[in-house]
DNA sequence: CATGAATGAGCCTTCATTCAT
DNA sequence: TATGAATGAAGGCTCATTCAT
């Protein structure tokens, strides 16, 4: 792979993430993603099978990063809540610099007539499953009530998180980060705690 | 309007409202709706200036008595935590009995280029005022935490209850809406308990 | 099948026979025959699934009169010779007055990778299989050799006849097609005869 | 010319001329030329023009070999019969061994828009005119029949040889040369024979 | 009130060709 | 002598919309 190779890929990656996040995918043409990343529209067929293949490997590059900073968030602390309000302070700060990208995983998670469905799933499913081990670590503890769903409060965590975050960037987007994870915090600390 | 005309926009709406939940807006097309709605193309056209006005007709059909519903909820009960409570539930119930809307909603409402948008973002803030409403008066009476920021706390609750419902009926659809509730429940009173 | 519609189909079939027995199938394009045709693009595509099944219907559409003819000429005597005489003389008036049509054939009866190739080395079997039940009756009749293959004799004189007539047309345009029929006429019964 | 060079540009003939066979000349495209002969694209722009041009080169370097072969075959014996099957038998025995060339040839002669179609036509003048030769000869010499159009016969022969060998080719496969060759020469000795 | 044939702009994709290395 | 990344014109096809019936 030459260097300008790897560049070309590269800026169709963030044409086509930017233009996606706005438009969606369909609404997104092969035009626009060129014409944006400053290529010909050949190069999209050197370089992918066709748009959808651009897409998942867009996907698949930004997701492995993201699986791993989940995954050293959850080893953070001995301390169950500190786990648990470590994760989300990732899922925050993630959501808060990669704007674009959770927009498009949040529209792109529901629909079921996309290859890259199954990738996102799994995805989902490591991060809460990290979230659940420590819940289910503060349970036995005794620090979390004995009658939580694991699962259920894990996924419910996540999506209070993503949900208010996106709130966040499009409604009060003045707010600092500090006060939105302090109130999360309060909220998702209370929530769980016995 | 006669009865024909009537049936022929509820099978309209009931397509459409079908296949926007699976495949999107931009993804669905008039052909596919009306082929399964089981009339002809320019009939559409007969009853909607075009595909956008058709799915705004649907949405307007919807929302008016979903946002009644939210409306008779926050009446509900003197107590605030009570009032909360049954908000959370009517949203658990109406997603569970319209899950297609529910869908549609979701990756509609971070679409910044649809003419429904406006409509979408309205509605949500109606919801949200009842709940925030209720949580200002339990702050105000001490049986929520005074550090509460109302809007943040309404969006938080309302995400997580989306999120987590609409993860129940993909995930784990055979889990009785009771459990769902009572899970929901435990962790949205506890988190804004004081 | 409305008046309009048979028209429609009927101009597009003859836009694309034209055009594809001068340039090949891939050599034409969809915009050539709607051009040809004086219809819009989309037309095509709402009345055949695309440009392949475009051809496969003219094909279809031209090939069962033509059956017909041989199936005519091969019960037009009791005498075996004039019975393949009368079949070369069908084959090569129709390659006179289909010539469009009849280099189409030959130019894809050898393409392996056409959909509609199946449904061409079919109905030349079935012509062939007029011309070798004559020769098979003349052989034992006495009339013709007795170590005649009759599948290769027949294929022989088929295919005589098609390239004749084919270079007559493009080398030779002036000569009346008495003169051709008589010199085939002369060569084939000639070389048939015990 | 370096053997380098000389043996990359037989690979791009081997390749080319297995492609068109079996895909014609559009839909042969550069990129599964190159494939199948395993060198990077910008080699056919280094050793040929473009495209048409290789195909060309690949033509001619295929077809003065063919002249030669019939030239000899047409100086074999004194004998006119004899020298027709000697010619008849060179054209069996070359499309048996070159069968993809002669499924390129029989597409491409009858399109009328392509650089080679001059060559080729060239080509077949000569070959007929070897066999016209002949007839000319053994009609004068009282052998063959004397209403005989020898250009007409010229081309029926080699008609009948060459679709009879296709046919054998694609349709019997395992029957051996000796008896194609034994039937054609009985159909052709006779058809000519006064 | 409803139909369905027809439209044409715009889509995704292909592919012969160029060119810097 | 050969490479392969990049190009852009042109192709097949889709689909919201129109309109005569």
């Amino acid at each position: 792979m030459t260097d300008r190779s790897t560049s070309t890929r590269a800026r169709l990656f963030a044409a086509a993430l930017q233009l996606i996040s706005e438009q969606g995918f369909t609404g997104t043409t092969v035009d626009a993603i060129v014409e944006r990343a400053g290529v010909a529209k050949g190069t999209v067929y050197y370089h992918f099978k066709g748009k959808t293949e651009l897409v998942e490997a867009l996907i698949a590059s930004e997701l492995e990063p993201l699986a791993e900073r989940f995954a050293i968030a959850a080893r953070a602390s001995a301390d169950p809540l500190e786990r648990v309000m470590a994760i989300v302070r990732v899922e925050l700060e993630w959501i808060r610099d990669n704007r674009a990208f959770a927009k498009l995983l949040i529209t792109e998670l529901w629909r079921e007539d996309r290859v890259w469905r199954e990738t996102l799933v799994m995805l989902r499913q490591r991060i809460l499953a990290h979230v659940a081990d420590a819940i289910v670590e503060g349970r036995d503890a005794g620090v979390f009530p004995s009658d939580l769903d694991p699962d259920f409060a894990a996924s419910a965590l996540f999506g209070m998180t993503a949900t208010t975050a996106l709130d966040w960037l499009v409604f009060y987007p003045e707010q600092p980060l500090e006060h939105v994870m302090g109130q999360i915090a309060a909220l998702a600390s209370r929530a769980v705690r016995a």
